[in-house]
DNA sequence: GCCTTTTATAGTCAAGATGACTCTTAAGGA
DNA sequence: TCCTTAAGAGTCATCTTGACTATAAAAGGC
């Protein structure tokens, strides 16, 4: 890193401060779809508009930190629950102009969770809600762009990653674990070469012990998993003929 | 986004203001190793000391642009040539006590370069220099991690881009793009395998027209290729044995 | 020139992984 | 009871890999 223009007495009150941000991009399948936990701004500007939840970046905080203290009081989910989420940085966009009010960099995360609970609008937000990703409107400041990069991003790992599980509560079934896949690729996947592949693949889901399945409703009863040790996917798991980007 | 703690009568200055920067991590291959791109410390903090090239983020550029501008001031090149540069967003590092002097977040930055000419330690910088990865003394600020990172992530996306070409000069030789992988990854490779996947994959590398071909010393003249159009490789080209993280 | 070394390029072959299917089992609902 | 739905077992051909062998075309030493 070099120094500033005028590092000499270095002040930091000499340059236009930036403000720093986060931003969530938290996603889950629900029914079938892909949903994205939006917030509805109670203020200008884009007072409002749906956003994406997220805020001011404290001054003793880390982003990460910063993210999961916003999801928290944005989602209303305990704070031990929030701890264990799959939270990942996706991007930090800076374009100068992208909030009116003055410079501000946000740091945009991505966290996939299991279907949960509808939110209670916390904190800033006049209302928090579960949209379907397709039915998502214009959303404030670039947050589109966002989301549409969680969105890519969040497709490409699931090949080549065993990150889908994050999606399913805790004990899931391989129906549940492909519908996944197939709603977030937008594909339907043969199911029993999708059972063959998970199970073939150490460490990516392992059997819950005993004599428990669920029955989902109709149909024969599914055996339980479990999320195993593995984080990567050896060979990958590549959508069918969609060339990723 | 929220907005910050009391938003009424928003003033920017009421903030503990941060400081935003970019590094960059820009990696080569030069006679089998990997080299990264260094410069020497002029002043405080950390005068004297090693560290990963880069500088604050102007008040009216986007952080990608002051990239491409700390890159050029720090090697010499002509904008035109750093203008096509593969330059990638890696990650942001937000410690809150990553900088001694104040509040900085970083944005971090790969770039892939072929084997460039020696840079003249321009800009800030005291000097500058490609030094070999293995060869890299302890960094200042958090830089260790940030190369660490890049490496980690440039080693994995060999195994599913086309982002190999990136190290090798416009034309190429597919021994010289085989050194690539080997280098990146520390592992041989089969070299008529790897020759079948490169030229079976579409859009890879395409071939030089007519009879040139080039003789890298000894051994049959090889042929030459362009960068292909594709980006994505699909299937990969995994790693041998390590499964990678 | 001749021989050795080095690297490119052409094949071969078996094992592994994948895609497309079929068939059976075990539930729920009409 | 019959039909529908989804799980789970298994087959088979094709595609991709990894491991190897063989040949071609240069440079260097003698």
């Amino acid at each position: 890193m070099t120094t500033p223009p005028r590092p000499d007495g270095y002040d930091p009150r000499a340059f236009e401060p930036f403000a720093v941000t986060v931003d969530l991009a938290v996603l889950t399948v629900r029914a079938g779809r892909l949903h994205v936990l939006l917030v509805q701004r109670g203020q200008e500007p884009y007072a409002g508009a749906w956003a994406l939840p997220g805020g001011f970046v404290l001054p003793r905080e880390s982003a990460g930190t910063a993210a999961r203290r916003e999801l928290a009081e944005e989602t209303g989910l305990p704070e031990a629950t929030v701890a264990g989420l799959h939270l990942e940085q996706l991007r930090t966009y800076t374009e100068p102009d992208r909030d009116p009010r003055m410079r501000v960099v946000s740091v945009a995360y991505t966290a996939l969770v299991p279907d949960l609970p509808e939110p209670r609008g916390g904190g800033d937000a006049a209302e928090a809600r579960w949209l379907p990703y397709d039915e998502v409107p214009a959303l404030a400041f670039d947050h589109d762009v966002i989301l549409a990069d969680a969105r890519t991003r969040v497709g490409a790992k699931l090949e080549y990653t065993c990150l889908a599980t994050a999606f399913c509560p805790p004990e899931f079934t391989l129906g549940e674990l492909r519908e996944v896949y197939e709603t977030v690729w937008g594909v339907p996947l043969d199911r029993p070469n999708f059972r063959r592949k998970v199970l073939t693949t150490p460490g990516f889901v392992e059997p819950v012990e005993g004599p428990p399945r669920r029955t989902g409703g109709r149909g024969k009863p599914a055996a339980l998993y479990r999320a195993g040790e593995a984080t990567a996917l050896h060979p990958p798991l590549l959508r069918p003929e969609g060339r990723s980007a």
